[in-house]
DNA sequence: GGTGAAATTTTAGGTGC
DNA sequence: GCACCTAAAATTTCACC
């Protein structure tokens, strides 16, 4: 993966394609201020090195069923590679499990999980999360509210 | 916004859409089995409804210069609505903040903050959110590693 | 929901600055 | 490296069944 080192024309056509990821070539390019043909040719090197890693339409949680969000922080008894391993293929095969960080201090995990309701949540406490081996302790919390969730990474 | 409750269809152009926002029509026609028009047709009636909410270019964060995600529980002082508009309108304008969820509890706010390097996130503290009146408590946790980061709801 | 044709967009190539 | 132009290919879109 080469370093291409980003210059204004790319971060201007990496803003405009994360706000809109449909955005016509020609229209693209009007906005960064280029024409259509070094335009592509930019999106494709950016999509070809990874900077751009894929396209994806959002949807609206609530619109499709799954209004509810819990937030799960999750001790580790061991902190053995090979646990740490283990667990990160797990959360990958849930798709109730939309974001996983592995976090500073005691070795703690932090999950977004996204179900239909909480009848929802107990099987997929029950049924996988606590029936993985070597965790120490789970703790939930509930989102009240979605105040901000964006894609838009501060590039400016 | 009519509640357009999902058919099979539906959900099956939502899970495509998910994974490749910019499918071409007549291949995502002929992965759920239907053909150009009628899919677009729905697809279009997704985005009406605001199902589909919006397509973005989803950028690796690294590779932007951006390696840093940290995360913030929040604590304020009043629980009234104003404290909680003016911090919502605040959260809304920063770029730095990424996701913002009001939480279950004792009137939590949890942060994810994306940024350069602990510099800026400096910044982002002293120059943003410690200004910000009513904020009872702040604390912060960095992500080691994102173990999953995924936009697809589970429709299955 | 399907068919087919028109309209638009994307994409590749070539020239000169 | 970009602007400009051209042209072919692919895609989107729409009237109609």
């Amino acid at each position: 993966m080469p370093k291409t080192s980003l210059d204004a024309l790319d971060r201007k056509i990496l803003v405009q394609l994360q706000s809109d990821g449909r955005m016509s070539l020609a229209n693209l390019a009007a906005k960064v201020g280029l024409s259509p043909s070094p335009c592509l040719r930019r999106v494709r090197n950016l999509e070809r090195s990874g900077v751009i890693a894929r396209y994806v339409a959002v949807l609206d949680q609530r619109a499709v069923g799954l209004p509810v969000s819990i937030f799960i922080s999750i001790k580790l008894e061991k902190q053995k590679q090979e646990a740490l391993d283990k667990f990160a293929k797990a959360i990958a095969r849930w798709p109730e499990v939309l974001e996983c960080y592995l976090m500073t201090g005691p070795r703690d995990y932090w999950l977004r999980v996204v179900v239909p309701d909480l009848d929802a949540y107990e099987r997929f406490l029950k049924q996988k999360l606590t029936r993985l081996e070597g965790i120490a302790s789970i703790e939930s919390s509930f989102a009240l509210e979605q105040v901000k969730y964006t894609n838009v990474l501060p590039l400016g």
